[in-house]
DNA sequence: AACAAAATTTAGTTTCATCTAAGAAAAGGA
DNA sequence: TCCTTTTCTTAGATGAAACTAAATTTTGTT
């Protein structure tokens, strides 16, 4: 995790994604949205978009709209896979609900080793799949559900500042 | 997860966690282990350490051997909860063997959330304790176990990059 | 003790990702 | 149209984390 294979960090590929999600929700990229959705001033985005254009994944001029290149839509077509795994988990497994899980998948799929993502995706085939995992899904599920509600409020007691 | 909160880096966090480690299994820190198994070179390693004692987390001087402030300890002992509950997650949850658990949780625990991991922490609770979870995970083991072995080889059917 | 080998540090560079300050372009209202 | 506001870009700086090459210190051997 350390060497991002394609060249591409980690940073990147959420800049990258973020401009997918950003075109084809409102048709267009701008780059206060990209700043703001990455939790960065606007120098930063565009600076990203340098990068970007720079390892051939979208096509950028200045002042121009942003579109992404084969290559950039490739590389998103690869990473989505990912992210639909993880958030999976985090709602399934973990009960969380979409609009926590969503943010939460972002910011880990580029952060997850290949294999660990890849034992993560097996089990949720198997907990999806006729094999045998339905009923224990949903045994889960409901059972996970009812000990939160009654852990209510202390989620675990409060590991943050434990020391 | 982008600012880490005390100052403290994920790169830094996981230098003194294996600073902590090689001292209580080695006695002793040595700079090119340390470089080893950060998978770095010394001068890299050397430059992280004099990070951590300018942010008074180690005692460190030149040629001198390295120990942990009161700061540095404490540090440690905050960051160790989550080391376990993400190795638990993947040793009793996914099924993967201690010896590959240990690194993936090692090189992720700097990079989650406390949300998620406040949730896993709630989950691995629930699937050990009595309420109701220790069967679930049982079941859950065996035939996910079973699952794994049949799809054994070809991890998640070659569905990865669906294009 | 003196020298060779191993370990560690310094020096200097690189890349990434961010920032602030300030200038250029585009959009919009009067 | 012209002027103001918003948006975007450039310029220049910073800090983290890594590298190579070259000192320097420590250790170990004879």
């Amino acid at each position: 995790m350390k060497k991002p294979k394609g060249g591409l960090s980690g940073t990147l590929e959420s800049y990258l994604e973020l401009i997918h999600e950003l075109q084809t929700q409102y048709g267009a990229v701008r780059v206060t949205d990209l700043a703001d959705r990455m939790g960065c001033k606007t120098p930063s985005a565009t600076s990203a978009l340098r990068r970007l254009a720079h390892l051939g994944l979208i096509n950028y001029e200045a002042y121009r709209p942003v579109t992404l290149t084969r290559d950039g839509k490739a590389a998103i077509r690869r990473m989505s896979a990912g992210h639909r795994i993880l958030a999976d988990l985090f709602t399934t497994v973990l009960g969380l609900p979409a609009e926590l899980a969503e943010p939460e998948a972002c910011a880990l799929e580029h952060r997850i080793s290949p294999t660990l993502l890849a034992r993560i995706g097996t089990l949720m085939d198997f907990l999806h799949g006729p094999p045998g995992g339905t009923e224990l899904r949903d045994a889960l599920q409901q059972r996970f559900a009812k000990y939160l509600a009654s852990a209510e409020g202390q989620e675990r007691g409060g590991p943050k500042a434990s020391a």
